[in-house]
DNA sequence: TATTTTTGATAAAACGTTTTATCAAATCTT
DNA sequence: AAGATTTGATAAAACGTTTTATCAAAAATA
């Protein structure tokens, strides 16, 4: 039952040519006959060839495949990017070959040596910290790469991303035009530099707005916290910030785990607590009274990196300089209408 | 700047051996001196050897890579999917390629042709309508395949999935259970296999409590239309259904599309319409009153699929036959709470 | 000591392509 | 008609492995 896949070999023989005149008339190149093309083709197709993309992989030193390589790929934006990414990728005639890190240090290492096994051809990576040397060393041997999600200011290695300070100094200039002025700030205890210039554009939008700096409406959720701990965690920190009216979700699953916790402590958002997260959602979009999101680029991300690979697989000199950082879109949702003013007489919702 | 890679010939040259020496080495294979043995090992870590896995492919006709086909990675059910199946396949020394279809034929066949030219060792398919005879042929050629969310009824290809039937019965009969007898049936009008398992169980669960199946009262959502108007389709649907006291959804996607539309309608949730949707979700156990929801074993579907899928590339005969049906578990939540009873006297809310 | 067995190592073929160099025949120049 | 050029086709090398068959030397057996 099992069919021996056919080689250009065998088709030489079938049609008493050359393997390389096959080679030749199925490459479209040399200069052969019309009618041998002919023959040559037609015995191709009725024997269903496909070439050997190991074979074509030894012989030319491409595979035709990009690796991927993301935190992980369940979540929506990642999901979304993945896509696009796949699609574009396919129309130049390349697959995609998949890998995750969940931004451990050993597995991301482990990943990029595996793919660089003469596997794939370029590298659509989301970096952290640690990788640097890996990541240099591939671009040191004319690897084509582009990063995502992230990036290394102290190394020119080409990225696109979204503007991660800018969208926060937005997001909370949003918070403060709407009267909030009491505004928490959740993030991950991790170091990557997206939260990193999340931070400094909160802080940033603080300052622009003579607000002080409070320490204390900081929160970082320490890594690898379970869902249960988490929750308990930030009921402990919103407890504790009696007067803060607003928060800052730096990603969507802190956000998430946000709701969750102002819904456990019967709290009213945005009359008890307005809220922004980093990251849109289909949850943002649909939970009462509908949650102020920064909603990334993904598709122009996506977009660009495939884009910016392709061109320095092609080889164009400018892909290899290339640094994007792309504005992001605020979606303003009930959970950031303008604050009520509550004056002495009126204790619960003035207004 | 462009380092050259070093093949097994350098470290010979390099070590006055030869080559099959080094590769009986580097393989554990063969009979080799303690002495040379290190001597290789050394030279080959010195100078960063990395077997080029194209010219083994070639040679083995192994690529250790396995085809991912699914409908799309974009959510949540196939992105913790693919998390599994990357985790286990990884240990086994397999790497993931990963493909989408959007549930198009021309695009499945493409893929499935691509993956065929000897570059994966196995595959892992959400199957549809149209595509029986790729992936027979698959099958015939000896190739492991393993099926999953899908199958064909009358081929004998390994597949594992959730059982819909069951898992959409036990939900209907929650709805009885709870006092809802009235119950609707969202699904998309799609020719998928599983869609029409969860209808069956639907119909069944009906009649087992005698309750007459009314058509009107089943609504398939065309396909490609655009949220808005499937949002305003929905509406006209439940618009005319006036009696109608519970809906359920046969996907996620669907769900989620519902919410939002009772959420338009004013409608309350149990009150005016209990709810259960397929697919858990994180929006279900956050959305007030919470949503009950049929959860997947995702975990189980994808660690029993690639496990199944290794068994036949180690050729356990076994691992052709399998066919597995798993579970579903019901998650209750506050949309499908006990019906309140309403009396003549009083029309609103009694109880 | 003469034979057999084991040990340690290797040459060479094969996997299926692409591509360079070569060549004979046909066509074009004068 | 002799030389130059173009056309159409091919042989052979190379890509980096794995693996079979082989072989000399050393060790074991008789």
């Amino acid at each position: 039952m099992i069919k021996k896949k056919i080689s250009i070999k065998d088709i030489a023989q079938l049609t008493n040519t050359s393997i390389t005149t096959v080679s030749f008339v199925l490459n479209g190149k040399g200069r052969i006959s019309k009618e041998i093309t002919k023959k040559i083709m037609d015995v191709a197709r009725e024997n269903g060839y496909e070439p050997n993309r190991m074979a074509i992989g030894l012989r030319t030193g491409m595979s035709k495949v990009i690796g991927l390589i993301v935190e992980s790929i369940g979540g929506p934006f990642f999901g979304e990017m993945a896509k696009v990414i796949e699609e574009e990728a396919e129309k130049a005639g390349y697959r995609i070959i998949y890998c995750s890190t969940n931004n451990n240090l050993q597995k991301g290492r482990d990943v990029i040596k595996m793919l660089s096994q003469q596997l794939v051809d370029g590298y659509i990576i989301t970096p952290f910290n640690g990788l640097e040397k890996e990541i240099q060393s591939l671009v040191d041997d004319g690897k084509p790469v582009i990063l995502i999600d992230g990036y290394f200011p102290d190394l020119g290695i080409p990225h696109v991303l979204v503007d991660n300070y800018n969208s926060t100094f937005n997001a909370i200039n949003c918070f403060i035009q709407s009267g909030y002025r009491n505004i928490g700030f959740v993030t991950a205890d991790l170091d990557l530099i997206q939260l990193h210039d999340r931070m400094s554009g909160y802080k940033a939008a603080l300052k622009a707005n003579d607000i002080k700096e409070d320490k204390k409406k900081i929160f970082k959720l320490p890594f690898n916290t379970d869902k249960a701990e988490a929750v308990k965690a930030l009921k402990t920190f919103i407890g504790q910030q009696k007067q803060m009216d607003a928060i800052f979700f730096t990603t969507n699953y802190l956000g998430t785990l946000g709701l969750q916790t102002i819904k456990d402590m019967g709290l009213s958002i945005p009359d008890d607590l307005a809220v922004i997260s980093f990251d849109d959602n289909e949850i943002f979009s649909l939970y009462p009274p509908g949650i102020t999101t920064v909603q990334q680029p993904t598709y122009e991300i996506a977009k660009s990196a495939i884009d910016v690979l392709l061109a320095q697989m092609n080889g164009q000199s400018g892909a290899f300089e290339v640094k994007l950082q792309i504005p992001s879109r605020l979606i303003e949702r009930g959970s950031t209408s303008p604050k009520k003013i509550i004056t002495p007489s009126f204790k619960r919702k003035a207004g």
